[in-house]
DNA sequence: ACCGGGCCTGGACGCTCGTCAAGACTTCCC
DNA sequence: GGGAAGTCTTGACGAGCGTCCAGGCCCGGT
């Protein structure tokens, strides 16, 4: 049973978890444009509508909010591409779908990329950081092993290298990629997406 | 003709630049121990025998000291593998030692290749670091495109895939294992090596 | 012997940072 | 309508930062 008392606490419970998000929201927004070292809490909370004391009304500290910043980041970040393992049934059409997904995301959302490969860098320093970025590392590897996976079974090879093999080189070609994005090439999108599906037919057997 | 004043000044500059050499490895030491956010001015000096206002009288400010850093890093970095390149007149020699050269520098030059990708992520917020570090990663990309080159060459075939998309995923190889050994990973440097046999021997036609 | 300039020290300045606490405002139950 | 609990603001604190500078040391030329 569930008393006045437990409804009362669960609206609250789900109140201050719903400012936490927004709040969240923000500072992922100010993280991504300013980067990790550069922005402060006072920083933060100007690009929202509260004073910098609220950030210490619902995070504990510093980390803690970065933490959470990150977890969130990870929700949107890995769904993405499953819509386009499941929409495609020919494995051209996937290494398309792929290479212009890359690219999209390389263009639409260079700023929260940059934001994660910093965030990153800075967990090979940042002991407290580490396992939450080991965490999102491995969700993304998994999600490149599911167009990986799906990209041999559509052609009815198998796969010639490892789930980690796959999602390095992956990510390697997407964060030069985004480095020459970023540095105003005009090339860099187009490279990926040739570098995304010359790299993907050479993951599967022939 | 040499007057002696010239004499003089040459040698005061002489011993200029040297100092700032050293300054500079000392301050390449600590900051690949803690990280281009969290090393001080103060902290670089305090490990080295002078005291935090010497390195102004040496360098104008952070920036210099840092992008001098950098650049020397460049020097040691690049060199390494041309004497494999040299060494080997077999594919399976090539192909040999470059993935143990590349497991033995994740091994001995973690934390400078930890500060490198730092600096590298910096250069995305950072506008001022963005030249050297990009100049940094293109002798970087060269390197890496020699020994694809001469695999090649020693294969009697040519490679397949451009000098940009060879670095990226060489880099993302590197890095990956670069991370999951500094995290403690027994597999990360096993890894590495058969991964880079792998990929170098995908990136020539057969 | 002296003196000028290169070299280096160590303290001071102004600033920003993360954190905290006292208090004001809001909301909602009795 | 009063009071308790939740929410948010404001200002302060100490620490650490990059930078600057007045002054001391040392060494080579005259």
């Amino acid at each position: 049973m569930t008393t006045a008392a437990d409804r009362v606490s669960k609206r609250q419970v789900d109140k201050f978890e719903q400012r936490r998000r927004e709040l969240a929201a923000g500072a992922l927004q100010t993280l991504s444009e300013r980067g990790y070292a550069r922005t402060s809490l006072r920083e933060i909370a100007q690009n929202t509508e509260f004073s910098h004391g609220t950030l210490h009304y619902y995070f504990t500290d510093k980390v803690e909010l970065i933490m959470y910043c990150v977890r969130q980041y990870k929700a949107v970040c890995v769904q993405r591409y499953d819509a386009i393992v499941s929409d495609s049934d020919t494995p051209e059409g996937l290494a398309e779908g792929f290479a212009e997904g890359l690219a999209i995301t390389c263009r639409e959302d260079a700023l929260m990329h940059r934001l994660w490969y910093d965030l990153r860098s800075q967990s090979l320093f940042e002991e407290s950081f580490r396992s939450d970025v080991a965490e999102i590392d491995e969700s993304l590897e998994r999600m490149v092993w599911r167009i990986v996976a799906r990209y041999a079974e559509l052609s009815g090879e198998e796969p010639t290298c490892s789930s980690a093999m796959a999602y390095a080189t992956f990510d390697g070609l997407f964060q030069q990629a985004l480095l020459r994005h970023l540095a105003g090439s005009e090339l860099a999108l187009d490279d990926l997406r040739a570098g995304a599906r010359h790299l993907l037919s050479h993951v599967v057997c022939a």
